[in-house]
RNA sequence: GGUCACGUAGCUCAGUUGGAUAGAGCAACGGCCUUCUAAGCCGUCGGUCGCAGGUUCGAAUCCUGCCGUGAUCACCA
């Protein structure tokens, strides 16, 4: 608000002392430097040229121009070509006065006419446990979700399960030949984990055939497809697409227990869905649509038999929709799925959040979609992250380095209670309340540590580093909160009253400290509407450390309820419970909750 | 080999979209608990922003070319 009250004047000042047509939006403002006195600073090197005088001296004009014309403005100075500008203490006390009384600061209120935004997160494999890279995956996709609905649009959660294909049939095949019938209720393990445990013996059995086939002369290859496990899986996977009943309950049975598991794991990290789509159910959506382009001329047909589009007026190569035995591949899968969800939602925008292996895969589904004349095909975004890389290199599930989500969340867990017991705090909790507080610690560890990294670099997660408590982590900033809460309760019990400043509050200054606060709360709107427009809560995460180590050391130097001075005690107080607010809404955008008592 | 990302302190990462003397944390070292929570604060040490050009008042940021790392280029998903 700040920023357009003055990128307005210095655009007037332009035209009025130069006769320069300048566009508000070109107008650079920013937050003045520490080193420098000033609360907001314009640069005013770009219209050296156009007035044809130095920087300095049109900064001195400027200036000038502003201090008379705005009642904010209190003082100026320039150096170089930087105009940096104050304001007067009154504008920032009823700054802070307003914010203590506006709800939900920072969220803006959703705007009905606008059309939703669906985001696709999570999409996990039936056959295998979530690991490491689906915790960067749901996290990202949950936070960034809770971000464009902080910034006022409508959304809806989606995820899509991948519950057909060869991958799922061995796992079934397995359990029939090795389960013996048992359950996982028998056998106490959480389902998605017993079910995957299935795909590994499967592959390690089938491994050992393959071997075997080798040995008796067959090429690598010709072993990979001659081995009877393969065949049988096939074998399986044609009766299912045929309806088999018993393969078809068999199938149920134990997707059943997957998602029994799932539901745990998801529900652990925070996170759910408006509606959850099923690739069993779409994927001959997907087969429907690429019929109806070929029947239109768009797409073409091989001898073989099977579909294409050719995309060499993009400059890409040909791609394959349909296969030759009829049967559909991912890419068709996906043009289904988009499909439906349009027609489910009507969205304003189509949001993927896939690993950035897949940048291609999104480059040709927006492209074929395009083709066949979908208009939806422009509101498609790939949020693209990048690969959670282990000290030792890459996960690899063969090698057995894979960081498995439900072991990483537990391991979050006890070393919180670890750290906590020995620093002695939890003497007054009861043992609910401190398995609570682990939990929240330890959940806010991990997540706040995923989401700091910008999600399109790789990035490195050590797990005996991964939680700490120091420096730019979530338990710091928890830390922060509960100190706020500590101290906002003292004060009521001392008798001071909330909301802390009146209009009538007149106060003589306030440190530099005090003002650095302010100027970053000011921001906070700002940083919600640029973490909406980027997909990052990156910038969110780092925002709030930022401001919560400017508020620590601010709170070390002043101690506030020994202040003599009253009007200082309660802008302190009132400065206090909005870092608090910022805090708790900034973190509740990341999918973190904050502990009153830590 | 083609395409696309990334490369910033010993390590992990920021850098507000081209602005001021490039910032944090960890690690190392030195201070600060009779005060609202020391999971904290203050300070010291640490940089050729991969390299070389270019664009301009001004480049870690934009352009070009190299070097390095990763992903991808499947009738896998």
């Amino acid at each position: 608000m700040l920023n357009k009250i003055l990128t307005g004047a210095v655009a007037a000042a332009m035209k009025d002392l130069y006769d320069q047509e300048v566009l508000e939006e070109n107008v650079q403002v920013q937050r003045t430097r520490k080193e420098f006195d000033g609360d907001l600073t314009v640069v005013v090197f770009p219209y050296s040229k156009m007035a044809r005088k130095a920087p300095r001296q049109i900064g001195e004009e400027i200036g000038a121009y502003l201090k008379d014309k705005l009642e904010e403005v209190e003082d100026f100075n320039v150096i170089k070509g930087f105009l940096n500008i104050s304001f007067r203490l009154a504008y920032w006390l009823e700054f802070l006065r307003q914010a203590l009384n506006t709800k939900d600061y920072g969220r803006q209120a959703k705007k009905d006419k606008d059309a939703p935004v669906v985001i696709e997160f999570s999409s996990p494999n039936t056959n295998k446990p979530l690991h490491l890279g689906h915790i960067r995956n749901n996290l990202l996709g949950w936070s960034v979700a809770e971000i464009l609905e902080a910034s006022g649009r409508e959304v809806k959660r989606v995820n899509l399960v991948n519950d057909r294909g060869i991958h799922i049939c061995k796992t079934m095949l397995a359990w029939q030949k090795w389960g013996n019938g048992i359950t996982p209720s028998k056998a106490e393990k959480k389902g998605d984990k017993f079910v995957g445990d299935y795909y590994v013996q499967f592959e390690k059995q089938n491994k050992l055939e393959v071997k075997q086939k080798m040995l008796e002369g067959y090429s690598e290859e010709e072993a990979g497809r001659q081995s009877d496990l393969m065949k049988e899986a096939r074998g399986m996977l044609k009766k299912w697409e045929l309806g088999d009943e018993d393969t078809r309950e068999l199938w149920e049975k134990m997707n059943a227990w997957v998602y029994k598991g799932f539901d745990k794991t998801y529900k652990r990290m925070g996170i759910r869905f408006d509606k959850i789509y099923f690739e069993s159910e779409t994927y001959l959506l997907g087969k429907e649509i690429v019929t109806q382009g070929l029947q239109e001329g768009i797409l073409f047909k091989k001898d073989d038999g099977s579909i294409w589009a050719d995309l060499s007026d993009e400059g890409l190569d040909e791609k394959l929709l349909i296969r030759a035995d009829g049967t559909s591949v991912y890419m068709t899968q996906d043009l289904g799925t988009a499909q439906l969800r349009y027609d489910n939602f009507k969205p304003g925008k189509l949001l993927y959040v896939v690993g950035n292996e897949q940048n291609y895969h999104f480059d040709v589904l927006k492209i074929v979609l395009k083709k066949l004349g979908k208009a939806y095909a422009d509101d498609i975004f790939h949020i693209s992250y990048g690969m959670v890389e282990l000290p030792h290199g890459k996960m690899k599930s063969r090698e057995g380095t894979v960081v498995d989500a439900d072991d990483l969340m537990e391991e979050m867990h006890a070393s919180a209670k670890a750290i906590t017991s020995v620093l002695g705090k939890i003497d007054e909790f009861s043992q609910e309340e401190a398995e609570e507080l682990f939990e929240k610690i330890g959940m806010g560890a991990l997540k706040y540590f995923i989401l700091k990294v910008d999600p399109k670099k790789n990035m490195l997660f050590n797990p005996d580093e991964s939680i700490q408590f120091d420096g730019n982590t979530g338990p710091f900033i928890q830390y922060a909160h509960a100190r706020i809460q500590s101290l906002q309760s003292k004060a009521l019990e001392k008798g001071y009253k909330k909301p802390y400043l009146t209009k009538k509050s007149v106060l003589q200054d306030i440190l530099p400290r005090e003002r650095q606060i302010l100027k970053q709360l000011q921001e906070f709107p700002e940083i919600i509407r640029q973490s909406a427009e980027t997909y990052s809560p990156a910038q969110l995460a780092n925002y709030i450390y930022e401001l919560v180590k400017d508020y620590n050391g601010f709170y070390q130097d002043t101690p506030v309820l020994k202040e003599e001075d009253e009007q200082k005690l309660l802008f302190r107080l009132g400065l206090s419970e909005m870092t608090g607010k910022v805090i708790r809404t900034g973190m509740a955008l990341l999918g973190i909750e904050v502990p009153d008592r830590m």
